[in-house]
DNA sequence: GGCAATTAGCACCTTTTGAGTGCGCTTTGG
DNA sequence: CCAAAGCGCACTCAAAAGGTGCTAATTGCC
């Protein structure tokens, strides 16, 4: 399905959370205070950022979580990435569906390839949002970038 | 998840195989015996897109189907909507969350309408991404889509 | 007319995936 | 020492997707 996760969204919210209060640590506890989110979940989601080196982490009582990089260097791609993996789009590229030897269609699969291009295009498109252009709603997506991929051609 | 469903992939083969024999019906058994498809399943999926109108069905004996468009006339878009209905991305905008009266951030939601935004170019990138592109697999997506609009449709 | 092939419709079961929680451990400031 | 916070793992529960059974309805062909 063509949805992002819940933890994906739980995660842009924290992440956004953290943009807001620049540097200072905030706890789990904390957003959930400001939006009601299932406490445990969004932990798990946290800890997820933080081994993806989204976050960082301050243990023992006062600890809490702050932004690893400035907000305009914080992709919606990075995001995804780090909750989901990278989007496969067709189940070809899954690496889980490679247990069965793969899709038995592939050799002579025609739509394989250009399925690949609409992937790059998709994933070219959450890169280029940066989680700076979600706090400040304005200028959207900076989408110079796909523009550019088309016209050298 | 950010994958496209099994069930989209062998609406866009049988697509793919009916663009092929222009005009000349073909039944599910026929594309079966070309790619190795659950057969139900895939009958299943081409009452779907009879449904959306993007095929055309004959009853009876020699029986089968024929594209309803010229593949020029087909998007990805298209097929999605047939066979997914339109990716929400955001479980906000699905229509199916609405039952529990919907999310309780949305009130305050930071990222909402950048999503939002998000979500359209998603969509426009799957609009402009026709089943002829995919058939003659050299031109690849068509992608004045998100500058310039194409001239078809 | 009868038969075989094919689509139509619906309901059901199975598998997979995602969401959420239990529980104990570790760290750290007061 | 203690309370508050993160860490780690594994487990349950619910929803979605994938797939199948069965029974019509239609139509060409003998
Ligand atoms: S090879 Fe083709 S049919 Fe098989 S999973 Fe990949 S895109 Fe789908
Ligand atoms: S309102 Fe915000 S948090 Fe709630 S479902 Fe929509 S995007 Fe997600």
């Amino acid at each position: 399905m063509l949805q992002l996760t819940k933890r994906t969204e739980y995660g842009l919210l924290a992440l956004v959370h953290l943009a807001d209060r620049e540097g200072a640590v905030a706890s789990v506890r904390e957003i959930c205070e400001r939006y009601p989110l299932p406490k445990r979940t969004l932990a798990e989601v946290l800890k997820d950022l933080q081994h993806a080196g989204l976050v960082e982490s301050t243990r023992g009582s006062s600890g809490g979580y702050t932004l690893a990089r400035s907000p305009l260097r914080v992709t919606l791609g990075d995001v995804v990435r780090a909750l989901e993996g990278a989007p496969p789009l067709t189940t070809c590229e899954s690496p889980i569906v490679l247990k069965g030897g793969g899709c038995e269609v592939q050799p002579n699969c025609p739509i394989r390839s250009p399925i690949q291009r609409v992937r790059e295009r998709l994933w070219q498109l959450l890169e280029h949002t940066t989680l700076h252009s979600l706090v400040s709603g304005a200028p959207h997506v900076s989408l110079g970038a796909l523009g550019a991929v088309e016209s050298h051609r």
